[in-house]
DNA sequence: CGACTAAGTTCAATCATTGAAGTAATGAAG
DNA sequence: CTTCATTACTTCAATGATTGAACTTAGTCG
């Protein structure tokens, strides 16, 4: 059957996931993240099969994550390239790197990538950070609380579980 | 037909999708971070499909993410938890509610959740750490580059594409 | 002309997802 | 001691999304 909607969930992940929770969406997103443009370069590389890439772009042309430019008009020819909200997706890209490097979701044993400080030459991973101080904060110190947005069920689950903040 | 597996990319990513990377799978893991555990108020926070919620919790289990535990004997109940493999996806998490907070996923116009130091009250974001230092980067500062696992590609696709970090 | 490239579309087959209904084990209520 | 309620599922047929293979379109190159 059709795939359930998660519209009206109001919640950012659900809504998130809509958009981008497919089992291809993320990989395309990664590849355009790391400078891929072309339809023919985004299929070898990934792989997908030419009709799922297609519905896939389109989807995320119609949701403004990525946009459709022409760069070449004889004969005319379109690239796909990723818009300022879809750039933005790079947190959870690096997030899903950084599980699957350390569970070794692959198999392969070491990680094939490696995101480093360009001036240093540090190792940098995803931290909790105090937007006002930019000090990074351990985990077990975050805590959920109702939002300007949240309803009144929100209100409860979090009153119910204060501090499951992972 | 039948989705095609992932496996055998070399890539954490692509590693990460064939385990989690479904329509459905994320929003079960948010709820067991929030701290649900039974198969019951899984599916009423959710509104997943009964079938569905349990192939996806079997998958989690075999998968080392979730295991199942007995909570009493008369009569038999099981109830659902993360493993430390499974709480370590908290990061995803919160990376998708980010973005989907920023770019009004929902369109509900207000994040419902907000996280916020517990000693401080200040709010909490994302960000790359130098792991040393602690001390937060920013973004386009980060490079990527071939890690031990790396294959020639690997190599070769990062040598074009240096700084595309993000 | 004929081959080639880039970016798709079309198609039938197959598989996953869905809603509805049913099952199993037990305790509680009347 | 019979029926209802709870919890955690399983089974089923219908539907439609995903797939590989083949085809199309619009042009360039020699």
């Amino acid at each position: 059957m059709k795939p359930k909607s998660f519209a009206g969930m109001r919640c950012s992940i659900a809504g998130a996931l809509e958009l981008i929770g497919d089992r291809w969406t993320l990989l395309v997103i990664r590849d355009l993240l790391l400078g891929f443009r072309r339809y023919d370069d985004l299929r070898a590389n990934t792989d997908i099969p030419a009709a799922t890439l297609a519905a896939r772009l389109k989807h995320l042309v119609e949701h403004g994550i990525v946009e459709r430019v022409r760069y070449q008009e004889h004969p005319p020819r379109d690239e796909y390239r990723l818009t300022p909200k879809g750039r933005d997706l790079w947190k959870v890209s690096v997030a899903l790197r950084e599980w699957g490097d350390r569970w070794d979701a692959t198999g392969f044993g070491a990680p094939s990538i490696e995101m480093v400080d360009r001036e240093t030459g540090r190792p940098l991973v995803l931290a909790l950070v105090d937007t006002e101080t930019g000090v990074a904060i351990p985990p077990d110190r975050a805590q959920l609380r109702p939002g300007p947005g949240a309803g009144d069920s929100t209100s409860r689950l979090l009153d119910e579980r204060t501090g499951a903040g992972r």
